[in-house]
DNA sequence: AAATAAATTGCAATCGAGTTGCATTTTATA
DNA sequence: TATAAAATGCAACTCGATTGCAATTTATTT
């Protein structure tokens, strides 16, 4: 499931996001682009060029113009933290895998949910506890509303 | 998607659970029986008994014990918090639609991961940004190091 | 290149859902 | 009733994430 192969390029993702091209900014994404994994903010900080000593703020609030601008998806855990990805061409929205013992979330190939518990089987999946589909968007109530 | 018409026993449940029959189990189980969709633990202290003035911790502990007793199942949403729903045998687990402007997280009926974004279209639904399938359970790794 | 406006960043403080330790109260069992 | 076990309240705490504001950097215009 990783990618690494033809992967996003770093100036023109930032250009075509309409995002400035910044030291904080390019460090961030190549270690998005480069990650073979959900990462976590912590994990992106540690990642990044010890010489920069990027503020965990400004890594949040990085991550949080990458997530609007649909460069990365947020994926939310059981532990309450998010993990980040690339949301690009190269790595469609996908399943996800995480283990409760060792908190670590791994990346499944796209399946048919009824088939979810049989296909999973081939993976780093010991034991599924629980399949959850989690559909994000507007509902119609605020959309009427004109709250968007 | 509501339940409402035969749903769980409270006592029957606790009993079966091997939990222990107090107030306060009792106040929370209730106001999970009769919810019409999933609950925060502020809404579920909101609606027990004022006069019972039960503590948040309470709330936490009573809300762990039923999910590890597989009575709820816990929803975790994109803004840091979990919402809790039953999980008897009158509500199989199913996708949930979460509208990042109202915030308000609505049940969907079971369906074709493949089908979802043409069947979710007759709901509540105005417009899907994300749908995201999220599995959790034990990985091989894990069980191997007897990790559980 | 220098000046200006706009956007980005660092720092400290803060938020808030959820957790932990411990004393007190309630429940189950004898 | 007496006793042990479990549940609860309270206060403090954890930790990922957010906010306000001043300082810095970037983009844009002379
Ligand atoms: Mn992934
Ligand atoms: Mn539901
Ligand atoms: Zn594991
Ligand atoms: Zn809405």
């Amino acid at each position: 499931m990783s990618l690494k192969r033809e992967h996003c390029n770093v100036e023109g993702t930032l250009r075509e996001a309409g995002l400035s091209q910044t030291a904080r900014r390019v460090a961030v994404l190549t270690v998005m682009i480069q990650a073979d994994g959900p990462l976590s903010a912590g994990d992106i900080l540690k990642r990044t060029d010890p010489e920069q000593k990027i503020n965990k703020v400004t890594i949040y609030r990085i991550l949080s113009s990458f997530r609007e601008n649909r460069i990365i998806r947020e994926l939310p855990t059981d532990q309450g933290m998010n993990l980040y990805e690339m949301s690009c061409r190269h790595n469609p929205s996908h399943p996800h895998f995480y283990c409760k013992t060792c908190r670590t979330m791994s990346c499944l190939p796209p399946v048919n949910l009824s088939q979810a518990q049989e296909s999973f089987a081939g993976q780093n999946v010991f034991r599924i506890d629980d399949v959850h589909v989690h559909v994000t968007g507007v509902c119609r109530q605020c959309h009427r509303q004109d709250k968007i």
